[in-house]
DNA sequence: CTGTTAGCGCCTTCAT
DNA sequence: ATGAAGGCGCTAACAG
């Protein structure tokens, strides 16, 4: 059985039956005895038969191939989301082709044209943080070929999105804060452009509306979030007029930065400053307990939005409804830092 | 433009010529004239055309697809390594199948079985942690479907590997903690039929043996390195009759479960106890500096690994020579935790 | 250099 | 319930 090359024709004329038959026995068609299907389906069996999924796909012009972009794999909430995808993906009998827009515009445009090139059925993305619009987009649009946003989206025209409550985790880690006493909050914003930083922004805006606790905008530092982004950060926040007593980072990387550098000038945490923050890695989890962390389930959402893609894949072009799922992130204040690294599906 | 159906008949019949031309003047083919050539490229520019993958793969009968299979996507060496795959493969012109083993011999086994079914032209595997031989894997022999293994491997007849010194790593390792004036260190070992596990205790006992430092056996601890496995070996060490003044972990994750238990039972870190790991995980780099890293280059592994694989994929089922490439991890010994978290192409 | 012919392996009308 | 026939879109002989 050197290389396998067995057809249904081979099979057919083993059996004395036409390739047709024998083809629509493979698919469980209706219109073919129980017997004969036993028989087709034992001698394929036996000749270790494996349908051609080329050929297959060519006459069904389907691909059964998913496109994912990403900003970039290596961040653990897009490897996490990619899991969830790969999973429900596959039980579903679909392949996934996965790239990174490094976050650039450039690149993400690029990849349309890719995964066009290779007639994917379907688009999962998360926007990089260049992107303001979805021009780009629009050669999906014109085939028909269904895409959904996952965490970082585009706020227009209907679109199926599968999202965080931002606002709501905004407004609960700032609540949080105040709940721990803290008078002055910065907060650590990230592009505007994103709809997760503005959500956030206004969850921490609402919540200092709602206890009342006077709004100044000099508290609100955006910047792109990377970890140098958090030294500097922090670096302003000492020179501010107030006595800054908290932070409400909207990731978690900035906000390690911040902490390493306050701590090297003496501050104390979270006794000196509270700190709470996104988090898109594990290492929040590592990390001293002085971190509190609110947890996205990129797990989920990749497995979500994966459903919800498919679903729309067979609707077919007829009337693709744009649908919005909202997941809620957790705020976890850890008591210690020594949480099974291995647990669930990250 | 509804939905792009335009086919080399299209651009033959506007163009008065057979299909047979076109097909060759868009493979680039050197028996078409010039001339020819830029009329028909012309012409499938401005009707925008796209090749139908499908049915060309079908014709030559290749998929241009690579399978990888890793133990889990999320943890940060192999989600690196993934991105060096990607970015290789779709400049050579190839796609991606990505399937996670979550360490698990038995996935494996049907992860294989998928890709064989989906005829993927080769495989990029980094096998679990119960994977021992590799009978699963008789299926891509049988049908010459090469494939390289990555960072794990089996240590078994002529394969292709890219690997990282393991032996020089481990005993770098503890050369830098014996430097450091450690009598007694401990080495958090991992599964013994993974070569990587062996091979950094190899590269411990030869680091021994040349500084002449008594080889206790005692002093290995076996485990699967988990966090939660760091901690009960911190607890093991505690009660050994020496005291222990360096570890040398086989993995970042168990080191940082000791770290947390010493550091909670008043041991400082590293004045008591130097610990060094091998870092799977982007933490090590944020956790504070008293953890030495054994970084392991996983964007390039991936990117190696794929180069030599489409080698092989070329050269054909003549004489596929197997080889194993090499590559040096760094032992980073950080002055301070703040370093670049975006830099690279992590 | 270009055209003719013949499939790759499968699925799907249309007959019977 | 089964068979016959054609074609998805492309490529690779083989001619000329």
């Amino acid at each position: 059985m050197e290389n396998n090359k067995i057809t249904i024709h081979d099979i057919a004329r083993i059996l004395k039956i036409d390739s047709s038959t024998v083809s629509r026995a493979l698919n469980d068609s209706d219109r073919v005895t129980q017997k004969t299907k036993d028989k087709i389906l034992a001698k394929a069996q036996e000749l270790g038969y494996q349908r051609n999924h080329l050929a297959s796909n060519l006459r069904k012009s389907k691909t059964y191939t998913l496109g994912v972009i990403v900003p970039r794999i290596s961040r653990h909430l897009f490897s996490s989301a990619i899991a969830g995808v790969e999973e429900t993906a596959y039980k579903m009998g679909y392949n996934v082709i996965i790239c990174q827009s490094l976050e650039q515009l450039e690149r993400e445009r690029n990849i349309v044209g890719t995964l066009l090139a290779n007639r994917v059925d379907g688009v999962l993305l998360s926007v990089s943080m260049e992107t303001i619009n979805y021009d780009h987009l629009q050669g999906l649009k014109q085939r028909n070929i269904p895409f959904v946003f996952f965490d970082r989206h585009c706020n227009i025209s209907d679109n199926s999105n599968v999202l965080i409550d931002d606002y709501q985790a905004g407004f609960d880690a700032t609540e949080h804060l105040i709940g721990q006493g803290c008078k002055h909050i910065v907060h650590f914003s990230g592009p505007q452009n994103l709809e997760i930083y503005k959500n956030r922004l206004k969850g921490y805006l609402s919540a200092l509306q709602i206890y009342d606790i006077e709004f100044r905008k000099d508290l609100i530092i955006e910047s792109r979030l990377m970890e140098i982004d958090g030294v500097e950060n922090a670096k302003l926040l000492l020179e501010l007029p107030y006595k800054i007593d908290g932070i409400f980072s909207a990731n978690d990387i900035a906000a390690i930065g911040a902490m390493q550098y306050l701590k090297q000038q003496g501050i104390r945490i979270p006794e000196d400053i509270a700190v709470v923050g996104f988090s898109n890695e594990p290492i929040s989890a590592l990390i001293e307990p002085s971190l509190t962390t609110i947890d996205q389930p990129g797990f989920k959402i990749g497995k979500t939005a994966t459903t919800l893609l498919i679903s729309q894949i067979h609707e077919g072009a007829t009337k693709m409804k744009s649908e919005t799922i909202i997941l809620k992130p957790n705020l976890i204040e850890r008591k210690s830092s020594l949480r099974k690294f291995e647990s669930g599906n990250y």
